[in-house]
DNA sequence: CCTGAAAAGAGGATTTTTCCCCTATTTGAT
DNA sequence: ATCAAATAGGGGAAAAATCCTCTTTTCAGG
């Protein structure tokens, strides 16, 4: 047990990880765990995923500003496909939890969990395993057996989520489509496309769509 | 300094609790602290409110399930006005500020703060003071002039509330008309109105604040 | 390496709906 | 009597939504 297990923290609630940090050393008799860095959302994670020591764990909440947990998961699995990812979220929606456990994070749990489940996902992904929680469980298991039949596995792009976000603003299309650098053509193309593939008849319940499977934070 | 200063946290992230307690505990190098109990939201907390001992300061959340922070605190002016009150969010928004300010409570801060202010807080509440974080000071202070008129609490008649029901679906304005039997004018002037009032610019907006405020269910 | 089908990006044209501003009744409370 | 709401209308600009066509890119199979 020479070399200490690196952990980084990703979320917006300062009070939260400075909490969270004292509650790892808590349990941490034997000096195993150490706090790498810390980072307020995705864009301030990815600064420091670029020069060694990279941490071994990354405790990861989903809804932060700018770059949110999706994105910085996806970017992560491309980059440093080898650390591993424990997802601490508020958000227990089946969408965000297949579409985490479908990036392969090593864990999934909610933020009001006891101390000690923590410290049980934390050594069993420390020890290469991986923690689902109940609720993560319950959806794997669900989504397991069935897998290809019911056409609820509605892929989305990368630029057709991007644009979902901007579809729950005030923004007009043609501001939209200034913002993704692309044509208003293009933009309604992703909006007629989700349209159908959603199942909704206009943007309004795109939006509420959207919500509702996690898709955007309120 | 014989008594020492009885705490109670109502907050429904357990994490966030137990975070918390490890870093009031942190810089009370003289130990005048002590966790009286904890709440999960605000019926729990008002079912330990009933036998004593009672707690010197209240740290309160305000977005929890059943019982929120507001209804709590307002309780808790009622039947125990002399406990203070420290209210510890996300929502920085000007009316949960000033709903809170209006009842009286000690001190505001935002949840994402420095660990240095959470204790300086806590000491100028314990020192009989107020602390109220910068959004919160500013809010006051734009408001102390013209406290009256403006009364911000967005009052909605029946049929806002019955038209924001159907603007959350895909049905055109004729057809919520329709099912209101009212004019279609009519109806434009509810959104119209609601626009103004709830600040936002178009029927995506509406739809999403409505959700966000549980006028309708997702 | 080539090819052909699919997906992504973009344009034109048109209809429907949304959004905005201004005016006019009716009703009820002060 | 007056003022403020709720209801309703007209007219018009802006945005959203629908339908069709056209290139370019991508990528798997021959």
């Amino acid at each position: 047990m020479i070399n200490k297990i690196n952990i980084a923290l990703v979320d917006d609630h300062n009070l939260f990880r400075k909490g969270l940090i004292r509650l790892i050393n808590m349990g941490d008799t034997q000096q195993r765990y150490h706090i790498l860095f810390e980072a307020d959302n995705g864009n301030q994670f990815k600064d420091k995923m670029v020069t060694p020591p990279f941490p071994d764990i990354i405790l990861m909440d989903i809804d932060m500003p700018e770059v949110d947990g999706f994105e910085a998961v996806e970017w992560l699995q491309r980059t440093h496909g080898d650390v591993k990812v424990l997802v601490m979220t508020m958000l227990e929606s089946e969408s965000a939890i297949l579409r985490m456990l479908r990036m392969g994070v090593r864990g999934y749990i909610h933020k009001d969990i006891e101390v000690e489940e923590l410290q049980a996902a934390l050594e069993t992904i420390a020890a290469n395993g991986f923690y689902y929680s109940e609720a993560a469980s319950e959806v794997l298991q669900q989504n397991l057996n069935g897998l290809e039949r019911s056409g609820n596995k509605v892929h989305l792009s990368e630029n057709e989520r991007e644009f979902i976000k901007w579809a729950t603003t005030d923004l007009t299309y043609q501001q939209i489509a200034d913002k993704m650098n692309l044509s208003v053509k293009t933009i309604d193309g992703y909006r007629e496309a989700l349209f159908k593939k959603l199942g909704v008849k206009t943007r309004v319940t795109l939006a509420l769509y959207a919500v509702k499977h996690g898709l955007v934070e309120l």
